[in-house]
DNA sequence: TATTGTTATACTCTATAACTATA
DNA sequence: TATAGTTATAGAGTATAACAATA
């Protein structure tokens, strides 16, 4: 009779449960700037590229489908928080860029998005986070 | 002129990162067996528990709406995978249990899971494994 | 009145495939 | 023929509200 490991040691359910918990205090703390915790991840990659990306890097990135980025975009351009503009160079590529405006609300979102979080995270402290960090970015995929 | 954290040290995108990988691969390993992740879950559960759960405990622990759970019983219980019976001590109370075929089942689904986890994992070592449960253990909602 | 399970509905996210325009 | 972006669609997951049966 073998013995089932409890799933609150599993490492794949315990990621899931935690990522929708921060996922969910992000959506909350996002909401003021009618920004989702998507479309803060384009706007937050566009501002991190000063020279602009293409839509595919930024599918990549994200580890989303190219198709799931176009509404994304779409969006925050109609808000004019990015640009998007055809590449002269080579005029399949559209390169995406932060306008000041995005700039700006990124900023503050960012702010109250780490203010959020580090409610969560305090009780872990500062090294626990840290070596979180490098582990998840160990797991993460887009590396190999 | 604020600099902006690079979205690639977010503790919240980090884990729905790490979590959406191990998911998708939790997925494909389950597939042979006719379970998805949350159904998984459900039986899982169900086999943890020797004496039976109540479907809102069920919803409780996987951190999920009661209502959600009723579509995941309604299939395991079908193929037989676990059984739902009224509590006659308070016939509000549905009780859950997992058959000989469903624990037979979960012990087989189970090691298929955690072969393909310890791929993914093996490049972190052991410890950092243990150190990781521990840590989203501690920021797992459903203990406050 | 409060609780358990249930149904219904709408919305978001995910996964695929096919199309266009450029190269 | 290959690549970037786009459109369309179906399926899975999420979030709410309301309801019946029971306590």
């Amino acid at each position: 009779m073998t013995d089932i490991a409890p799933l609150s040691d599993d490492i794949g359910f315990l990621l899931t449960r935690a990522g929708t918990s921060l996922t969910a205090a992000a959506k909350t703390a996002l909401a003021p700037f009618e920004l989702r915790v998507r479309s803060y991840s384009v706007l937050a990659l566009a501002c991190e590229h000063a020279d602009g990306l293409g839509q595919r890097q930024l599918a990549e990135e994200l580890g989303l489908d190219p198709s799931q980025i176009v509404a994304l975009v779409d969006d925050l351009e109609a808000r004019e928080l990015i640009s998007r503009r055809v590449d002269p160079a080579d005029r399949r590529n559209k390169r995406i860029d932060a306008t000041d405006a995005g700039r700006t609300l990124c900023v503050d979102a960012q702010r109250a998005l780490a203010s959020t979080q580090s409610e969560i995270l305090a009780a872990l402290g500062d090294r626990a986070v840290r070596e979180l960090r490098q582990t998840l970015q160990a797991i993460a995929p887009g590396r190999e």
